[in-house]
DNA sequence: GGGAAAAATGTAAGCGTTTACATAAAAATG
DNA sequence: CATTTTTATGTAAACGCTTACATTTTTCCC
């Protein structure tokens, strides 16, 4: 087993308090002794027993992150932004991934309740009134991270994804004199995916462009999705002259069929996307897409968390937007 | 604060031993005891404290994972796979990254010795003497993923960065007819990347090829590097009729510079990479490469985790290699 | 119904820390 | 040098749980 304070007292001759004390530097423990212990400690190879002391003080220095998955071109980033700031604030980081199919209630629930962890970023594609209902009664900060900003009592941070998928389809019909434009929807249960497409829809409607329901098709965000909407699209007798991926997998999917059907991106098809993942920039050619600071929303988002956490009196939640940017490649 | 044992003891006029017990679902308490003891937790919204019970327990169920870097394409399956086997075996998941630049020593310490996870995976681009007398000295299981098992004491998980990288050179050869191949080296410190290198030689010796080294650059498996690596490559008077490059990053800048030229693969050079990452389907043509499979590393370096975990007498360090497999797209 | 065996519950110690409070030692003061 | 003040250390409780052991209650059998 490790070596514990005690052990270290007794070599030390003090009680089990000075060696504590001496440990945390505090100032009431002669130079002297507080040196000796130290180096005791050193020699002993003596390292705290972390579970001991958090049970005391109530504190685990851990923040806990949940999405749906950790793959992808995505989420490593937002991985990555939130390790970031906790890093730099001292936290350890407790990455779970609710593995979409897994019973999320269940993982969440067992995640956050046993305090080992002080606060939660919390990241979930949709949100039934189940989960709705858990989050307003969890007692530890917890930040969501998600395009919907629907529980007004819990703080969260998301991408404007509105704005997104308005600019971007304002940018074909404005810039590039498209009026023919399809749109590849996400999954329905899919908070970002129903905004991008009320983005897409604002668009069309506020340039005067009837919305053709026969150029909305389904997708699930996967690039098989894509590649079947793809082939939908480009087979009908009325064809789109551009498509608008609701994210960039799926546009690589209509890269691949319009490929396939010996077509030319743009000359015979426009493809759009949205989130510009690190894919986007390698397909040829290059895709306009709508950029999604991944990263910056893990450091929002743990940084909302730490202030939650740091402030005793719980603050009124804050909901952060981020705004999205246009990247103009050569698919349009 | 949150319900205790002893909050759901007095409710219930039964000692918080008796609640222990039944909420753990002991045989000695009584049928009835145990429904009132499980309907007043329900009731009061009880959930163990996780902190306490490890205390007691010494074991937390938590197993580490730290890596280099937690972002870009390979990684993240490592996580996944991991992640996947934990999940199974009731473990929760604490993810680290030791952030490249930052002092890993000490980031592996303090993730390790504070007893706040039960085993630890850890990938290292390369070994310090420190960090492996470190690892020798360490008490709790740890498995180590890396191509190059050089510590014999310790576990480990590996691909067979020789043999994938002596295919790919000899299917060249052999297949395809190359016998002027040049190869962007790794970094220097990255076993992984020394051991390519050797394949590569190996293969070239073994079909009567003369090395020449002038078409073995420095690399350091960032995409920047490859473009320069091969415009270095693709400028000299003798120019190599293919490119290994020693992973497929690389190769993806090979892609750029080649593509820039206005030189077409493969007919004007041929490039080959390593990894299999996500990306190199998309490249056009689609690279051939060397499949790494991530997430099974991850899988076995958990599985072989936890079997050290449950066994008492520690058990003789095992080394497991993983076989890679030749990916053949259109890029020779 | 009395006693033994079995079942259920209680008591209390312990896990490794921190920390309020009590006490002892050292320093300062007149 | 006695007394007060300051500084350093020790004692013991607490954090929330588990569990060995002790005790009580129930069940069973003759």
């Amino acid at each position: 087993m490790s070596i514990t304070i005690k052990e270290i007292a007794e070599k030390a001759n003090v009680s089990i308090a000075t060696v504590s004390r001496a440990l945390n530097n505090s100032p009431k423990v002669k130079e002297a002794t507080k040196e000796l212990i130290m180096n005791l400690a050193q020699e002993m190879n003596y390292s705290p027993n972390f579970v001991a002391r958090t049970l005391v003080k109530k504190k685990t220095n851990v923040i806990g992150l949940i999405l749906p998955e950790v793959a992808g071109e995505f989420f490593p980033e937002i991985i990555r932004g939130v390790d970031e700031i906790s890093y730099l604030n001292k936290y350890h980081l407790f990455v779970a991934s609710s593995h979409s199919e897994r019973n999320t209630v269940d993982s969440i629930l067992g995640f956050m309740s046993k305090s080992m962890v002080d606060g939660v970023i919390l990241m979930l594609p949709s949100i039934s009134e189940q989960i709705r209902d858990l989050i307003k009664r969890i007692k530890i900060p917890i930040v969501l991270i998600n395009g919907y900003n629907n529980i007004e009592q819990v703080s969260s941070v998301g991408i404007d994804n509105f704005q997104g998928a308005y600019s971007i389809t304002n940018f074909l019909i404005k810039n590039k004199g498209y009026n023919e434009i399809a749109f590849i929807k996400g999954p329905e249960t899919n908070a970002d995916a129903r905004l991008r497409l009320k983005g897409y829809k604002a668009a069309l409607k506020d340039n005067n462009i009837k919305i053709n329901d026969e150029w909305i098709v389904e997708g699930n965000f996967t690039i098989k999705s894509g590649e079947l909407a793809a082939s939908r699209l480009l087979s009908l007798i009325k064809k789109p002259s551009a498509i608008f991926a609701a994210n960039d997998m799926m546009a690589a999917g209509c890269y691949r069929v319009v490929d396939a059907m010996g077509l030319k991106i743009p000359d015979d098809v426009a493809v759009v996307g949205f989130d510009h993942i690190p894919l986007s920039e390698f397909l040829s050619p290059k895709l306009t897409t709508v950029h999604v600071p991944a990263d910056e929303i893990g450091r929002k988002a743990a940084q909302l968390l730490l202030e939650i956490m740091g402030s005793e009196n719980n603050i009124k939640p804050k909901h952060i937007k981020i705004s999205t940017g246009l990247i103009i490649g050569k698919s349009c």
